[in-house]
DNA sequence: CTTCTTGTTACTGA
DNA sequence: ATCAGTAACAAGAA
């Protein structure tokens, strides 16, 4: 489930490799993942190149030819991006280890070729993700839907207060909103209210100054700290160099449903909340 | 076999 | 208007 630091991780190790490399080949695998008409998409892309690498919330922004037109991907849940030259994995999303050592395996949708030989992979187990060619008026679009980033100077908490003021959601809820803030997903919103000490049911409009103010310095300890880490995954996480190293042993509540609390040895509970599974500690957070 | 997993959007009802 | 809950999308794990 990539949320904001994993695509982060991806779009770093990105731009270390394929900015400004001639893409000399597409190959579409299966047209429902790519949101436009094959040929529409292939010229956009053939004999260009990317100029820059956008992250915005979980959304990635490649552009190309330093144009206002941009290639828009979108993971969702399963989606990957895997780089590789000369069978060389260097970044990796959801990834599968048995799978990703041998592609393109059936889940490869996309393959970007380049001219210097390396090719760009997009895989993708449960066909959820987006893949589209965008213009100006789209990215806006996208972009205007997307609420502050939790790493941008302006994530002030003066700027918080001024978000989280007017809502009356429960804060689980909040949280996952991206219009609201942006890339947080359901792993790191347990992870935020626990390292916070706030139950996920509380109401936004119920919370002190003092609850809003350990939320927000959370959600920035959190994100930085699994950016640190180059994310989670349950599955086979491959890092730039093909290594495991990943957040998922860091992680103090998701997924830890029936295991002692680490901070006050309460049983974790789980419940559903939001539309998601929901982890939380009734002991230490109120 | 059923249930559960999740990002996003759409829809319903309160 | 705001919010909560659910379905839908899909494939695989348990």
């Amino acid at each position: 489930m990539p949320e904001l630091p994993e695509v982060e991780t991806i779009v770093n190790d990105l731009k270390q490799k394929i900015i400004n490399k001639k893409i000399s080949k597409i190959n579409i695998r299966l047209q429902k993942i790519i949101k436009n008409k094959p040929n529409v998409f292939r010229s956009a892309l053939l004999n260009k190149s990317f100029s820059q690498i956008i992250r915005r919330g979980k959304y990635i922004f490649f552009q190309i030819n330093n144009s206002k037109k941009y290639l828009m991907i979108h993971l969702r849940m399963t989606g990957q991006l895997i780089y590789q030259k000369d069978n060389k994995i260097i970044a990796g999303g959801h990834s599968d280890r048995k799978n990703t050592l041998n592609l393109p395996n059936k889940q490869t949708h996309l393959i970007i070729y380049f001219q210097n030989g390396a090719q760009l992979f997009y895989n993708d187990q449960r066909q959820f993700g987006v893949v589209k060619i965008i213009d100006e008026i789209e990215f806006n679009l996208i972009d205007a839907r997307q609420g502050i980033e939790p790493l941008n100077k302006d994530f002030t908490f003066k700027q918080f207060e001024k978000i989280i003021q007017n809502k009356k959601k429960n804060i689980k809820a909040f949280l996952l909103d991206q219009k609201l803030v942006t890339g947080i997903g359901n792993i790191y919103t347990d992870e935020i209210l626990f390292d916070a000490g706030v139950n996920p049911h509380r109401r936004t409009n119920d919370l002190n100054q003092n609850e809003r103010k350990k939320i927000y310095l959370s959600i920035k300890k959190i994100i930085k700290k699994a950016i640190k880490y180059r994310g989670t995954t349950f599955n086979d996480y491959l890092d730039a160099q093909g290594n495991q190293g990943n957040f998922l042993n860091k992680l103090k509540v998701y997924g830890r449903d029936g295991e002692k609390c680490l901070r006050c040895g309460d049983i974790i509970l789980k419940t559903r909340l939001a539309g998601r599974g929901t982890r939380y500690c009734e002991g230490c957070q109120k």
